[in-house]
DNA sequence: CGCGATTATTTTAAGCTTAAACTATCAGCC
DNA sequence: GGCTGATAGTTTAAGCTTAAAATAATCGCG
């Protein structure tokens, strides 16, 4: 299987063709995918079933909760890694719930200000506590030598990919 | 045990304080997720510009590839670890496209069979060879040994994960 | 000042995702 | 043969998500 087959480097392509296999980075990248989708899917339906909240919900709540001055909806798209469109329906949704309020900036009437309402923090300070038991519990099997060498480990593939992603958009748009 | 510093329950310390504070699991697990975001938007994007297909697509060819004789929609559920009702959905999208298909298992009825056609398999093909590479690339600020290491580590969350959700449901049913 | 570029957000269309309810089929058992 | 329960998929409703286009406000610069 997977014979060496014969592989015609011209100098476009040096990078890119046979040389390696990149088997091991793949298992790596679909272990990391794994884990992730595990405690993700995990603590999804653990929200639900204990306080009948979404996980989105609950990440926009812990990023305000964190700024308690509030938050442009720039800032929260950034932080939280999703598209900017995709804020505007939950915000909409956690306001009506009650949970945030929106105001729109004084000094420049583009911007959208974000802030837990106190209701809304009381609500978080509930799920936060169990939330961070849970997660806990899923790490629980990590000594805390082997969750400082993750916590490396990841750090330096965040840089990694990032730099990767970087060098790639240098090459696009030099 | 649980050291009695006063603590005030304001809004900045309320998941920290009591029996354990749980926060280098709560970073770690931030990071996991920050990593694994990062990752996959730029998959995603790339897959998009490169070979206008999405994510979830390119996920259930992977899938299928690594299984010629093909795969029922349990098994494909479990594996992509999404639910039964979303893959009705793709499978029909991607059937649209003459790039998979399927068909009613003789023995059970009840059973659907699916597998790439031969043009979904060439499809495949080509988007997986510079999908190794993009990974590869994004790995690249990693050593061997340190991906080994986090390969490990990795395997170890997995396991410690699943024990602890193992352990939360023989609570819930007994 | 006024105009073109930039920035912040919203809108839109398409697609993904889940949970829960539902349908169809099968397997065991009397 | 005809229940009973389990299993494989589908449907439905709601919500999440993105990319791209549109809107609106501000900024920079002549």
């Amino acid at each position: 299987m997977d014979q060496p087959r014969p592989v015609f480097v011209d100098s476009e392509t040096v990078v890119s063709e046979r040389p390696r296999d990149h088997k091991a980075e793949l298992r790596l990248w679909l272990r990391l995918l794994t884990c992730t989708t595990l405690v993700e899917d995990d603590i999804r339906s653990r929200l639900r079933a204990r306080f009948d909240v979404t996980l989105p919900r609950f990440d926009l709540m812990a990023q305000l909760h964190k700024t308690p001055q509030g938050m442009t909806l720039g800032q929260l798209s950034s932080r939280m890694m999703v598209s900017n469109g995709n804020l505007t329906a939950l915000v909409e949704r956690l306001v009506d719930a009650g949970q945030i309020e929106r105001r729109v900036s004084e000094a420049d009437r583009r911007v959208v200000q974000v802030a837990l309402t106190p209701s809304g923090e009381a609500a978080f300070a509930d799920m936060a506590r169990e939330h961070g038991d849970w997660i806990a519990g899923l790490f629980a099997g990590l000594s805390e030598a082997e969750t400082e060498q993750l916590m490396r480990l990841l750090d330096k593939l965040k840089t990694s990919a990032r730099s990767a992603m970087q060098a790639a958009r240098d090459r696009t748009a030099p």
